[in-house]
DNA sequence: AGAAAGTCTTGACGACTGTCAAGAACTCGA
DNA sequence: TCGAGTTCTTGACAGTCGTCAAGACTTTCT
């Protein structure tokens, strides 16, 4: 292949995965708002501004679409509280400022949260979302201990629970937090604010 | 009316609610192998003895219908450990026990706790779920409580968080289990149970 | 300019959905 | 045994779904 050629089919190749990520993010969107039962690829198209043939032409099918929009979601969440870890100088600024993250992100980003749970839900009946969720689920925890064992480090105590275990107790408090902000309980985000403060010291040794 | 039309019309209300009760727990199996995105009206009636026609008969629609059987669900979960607050003998029984018995309900019913996760977050999305949801959720909460400060008592330390946090955290375990164990991960029970057994002494005064 | 490749729209298909009406089958008291 | 009331089946309806093929439009290369 020369070197035309192949800058113009890396061109096309580039163009080709740019709309592939603009209807996916059409289709985060739709997804976020009405679910995955309820998410139609014509719904999906009618949120973009293309017709929803065009669909088939960039995403074989519909499982192919809903996960490359997960893979999306993925690259967008997972670095969401490293920042944190990076600038906080004191154990107690972590804990406050984490606690502080996971409420703002609880109400801004609420739609987005319940398509993950959604999805990750889906998981647990198809198949074919297994894979791709139980690494995003992963990379979650991930995120999660970085925070955990930053924070045990600043407080000069080691953690005394596994990962897995963190981000379980974590994520509990986050989903019962996002049932209740959606519902309309005025109160959902202090709660989780004070769950996640009180919580972090207690997965530490003693 | 007269005893006797009373006595008929009570009888017709019983069997009514009877097959009501039986159409239900059809349906409740099938939400539990499908989940509630693929679950259909006619693949409820296939998994029972009927023709799918007769569900219109006894719910005015498959809200209704849904709806009832997360009431059933409901009954048949909510005094699920009841039996090891009022048995336990000490702390460190009760902690055991409920630890074990989450695994193993893990283990044996699986399919429905899926089917409680799926409903509960269609509850982010349907607004017509979301009272049903939120009842049973609170009751769930009470579940877990009673077991948290019965243990509290036990252990004659007073609990550390409030029952909303407990359950939440609690919950966040569960669920972590739940999709490794359906994953077919060999250790996601016994990482339930020990979970449980490190995580129920924090919930409680040092 | 013309050809070729890439991109998008349109319209259709078979299958499936919730709902409902007509009537068959059944139950049960008189 | 008859007939009224209850229960259930059948078949149809208007929609929606994912998918795909035919072709129009656009971009790109020669």
């Amino acid at each position: 292949m020369t070197e035309v050629t192949d800058r113009i089919s890396r061109r096309q190749v580039d163009k080709f995965a740019e709309r592939r990520a603009q209807l996916a993010t059409s289709a985060l969107r739709t997804l976020s708002e009405l679910g995955y039962a309820r998410t139609s690829l014509r719904e999906i198209a009618q949120n973009s501004e293309f017709s929803h043939g065009v669909l088939h032409y960039y995403f074989r099918d519909k499982v192919e679409l809903i996960t490359h929009c997960v893979k999306v979601y993925k690259a967008e969440c997972v670095t969401r509280y490293d920042q944190i870890v990076t600038t906080a100088e004191s154990a107690e600024d972590l804990r406050e400022d984490f606690a502080e993250a996971l409420a703002g992100t609880c109400r801004e980003d609420a739609a987005l949260h319940r398509l993950w749970y959604d999805l990750r839900n889906q998981a647990l009946f198809e198949e074919s979302f297994r894979t791709d969720v139980l690494e995003i689920d992963k990379s979650l925890e991930s995120m999660i201990w970085r925070i955990v064992s930053t924070y045990a480090d600043l407080s000069d105590r080691p953690p005394s629970v596994t990962p897995a275990t963190a981000y379980g107790l974590l994520d509990g408090l986050f989903q019962q937090a996002l049932l209740r902000q959606l519902s309309g309980d005025p109160a959902a985000l202090e709660d989780l604010r004070s769950g996640v403060v009180q919580t972090l010291p207690k997965l530490l040794e003693a």
